[in-house]
DNA sequence: CCATATTTCTGACTTTAGTCAGGTAATATT
DNA sequence: AATATTACCTGACTAAAGTCAGAAATATGG
């Protein structure tokens, strides 16, 4: 990797953590240590329970709980079980609890205040547009490709909304059991893969592999969350499904897709898929695209 | 101030520090406290004095001093008296100190890899500017402005800085001696203001204000280091300089300047300056500008 | 109902990070 | 030469942050 470029990458950390870091010690500024800030501040207006906010702090439960214990002796939170399992601790902020919880959040928009206030007014636009860039890119580059159990909830969840994007993208509307079938069955080695895009743990994006023997292999199900389109997501996720299919001796892979998927031709287009007949009746099919000597390539 | 700004710088803040402020606590990974791990990392591969560590890193100094005698004994820094001052301690890393921190920079370096690794050649170089813009708004943002002695070794060191510039850009070069004078003796209160622009503590722009009586004052000696063009730093100069001038009763403020200084009378112009005929015969001066009727906006 | 897993809590710890009040040696100032 | 200042060190201290090993309550799958 470009050795320029990573020192550039560093540069950037260094000055965010100078700058913004520096006063996002200022939680501090509240009178109150960081880590009890923090968790104050995770708790929320509208409270949590107290595993969800180990899982967001990544905390010791021992140490969290000690800290609540605090609080409740201070009387900012209130905790009860939570209705659905007895196990689970609901944290809620009183009244006096919500007081501080106000004045941390306002110290922090007074420290975001401060970082645009000396700017003038089209400085601060361009600040906050490169502040979403990097925030936008910051995620992509936080999202793994991972195989996944087509038989499990998550991906169910996934293809759900998967379909549901068809069906409203579609002039005809989009019924799944009319379409080229997939079955999950088919998706699993040996005879297929089917790939996740997860985002912080969060499904994002899925595409699946079906391998149909004689060197032919199928891409089905290429999908991409809404929430990060135009991070080369999708892009990512057919090159993984591209390498299995090579590993397992594909030679020729082939997809069909509906005319009202315009970015995902230009994707096909770009990684070497030329359009071809039709080679299977899909009725939401409109293009088929076909990619060659994929063992060449290895 | 905009409260939508506000939340997205808030939420630019959280992003970064999620992403990049976890993996810089990872200096952890390297089996040493991060306090430890900072401070080994800022000794550097040629040393330093423990004075600098103590400023750059803004730490008490027993702190420091504890820590460094921890690293004595474990064999990876020297220490010596500084050739100059011998109350100065110079710190140097041994070969095994070398290693240490070699090893602490590559995972600095694995770091910024990681965060580049998943994403394609173009969305790298968009995120790569968008950090570049971020950063050099960040800088901008923490540039202040207040005023300064003109007698101050810094102020000269500053004006040295603009008169350079000035003869290297002037065809004709630039002796300050045959320019329009402005005595440091007129540049402080009552007669005169010196205003400097700070980044971190050092100079990076300058302007002066002289009132000359009569409702007239006068802008002198406005610059801004290379180093922070383009980031409005003139322009608050600028305002600054008027709204001392408005409140020592000034109405109208003039200045000249030289052809070549395109920028300059671009600022000018867009703050309601109007072109004038010489009022003085400044050999370097080829523009006169005027606005008028500062008190009519007080 | 039983065996097992989850979730939280408690108490006893350790480590990290930092502060503060002197003390010593070298240098600067008068 | 006397005095002040600077730079660093030492030792004694504290608060914050975090870890670990159970215990108790509840849930879950058979």
């Amino acid at each position: 990797m470009d050795d320029d470029q990573l020192s550039r990458v560093r540069r950037f950390n260094r000055a965010v953590t100078h700058r913004i870091g520096v006063l996002d010690g200022n939680y501090l500024g509240s009178g109150r240590p960081l880590g009890e800030a923090r968790l104050l501040f995770e708790i929320g207006r509208d409270g949590t329970t107290v595993r969800d906010l180990r899982a967001r702090l990544g905390l010791d439960s021992g140490y969290i709980s000690r800290m609540l214990r605090a609080f409740e002796a201070e009387g900012l939170t209130t905790s009860t079980p939570d209705a659905r399992d007895a196990r689970v601790r609901r944290v809620t902020l009183t009244p006096q609890g919500r007081r501080e919880w106000d004045m941390l959040d306002q110290r922090s928009r007074d420290r975001a205040a401060a970082l645009l206030e000396p700017l003038g007014l089209s400085q601060r636009q361009r600040l906050l547009d490169a502040m979403a860039e990097v925030e936008r890119f910051l995620r992509a580059s936080a999202v793994v490709i991972e195989p996944a159990d087509p038989f499990s909830d998550e991906v169910q969840a996934c293809l759900q909304a998967y379909f549901q994007e068809l069906a409203a993208r579609f002039d005809t509307g989009f019924d799944p059991t009319r379409s080229a079938p997939a079955e999950p069955g088919e998706l699993v080695p040996p005879s297929g893969w089917f790939l996740l895009a997860r985002l912080d743990g969060a499904a994002v994006g899925c595409g699946a592999l079906k391998i149909k023997g004689d060197g032919y292999g199928e891409i089905k199900r290429m999908w991409v969350a809404p929430s990060v389109r135009g991070l080369g997501v999708a892009q990512r996720l057919l090159r993984a499904l591209e390498e299995r299919a090579t590993a397992a001796g594909v030679d020729i892979l082939q997809l069909d897709t509906n005319g009202s998927l315009t970015e995902a031709r230009k994707l096909y287009a770009r990684n070497g898929y030329g359009e071809i007949p039709p080679y299977n009746d899909n009725p939401y099919a409109q293009h088929w695209f076909e990619k060659r000597g994929l063992q060449r390539l290895r």
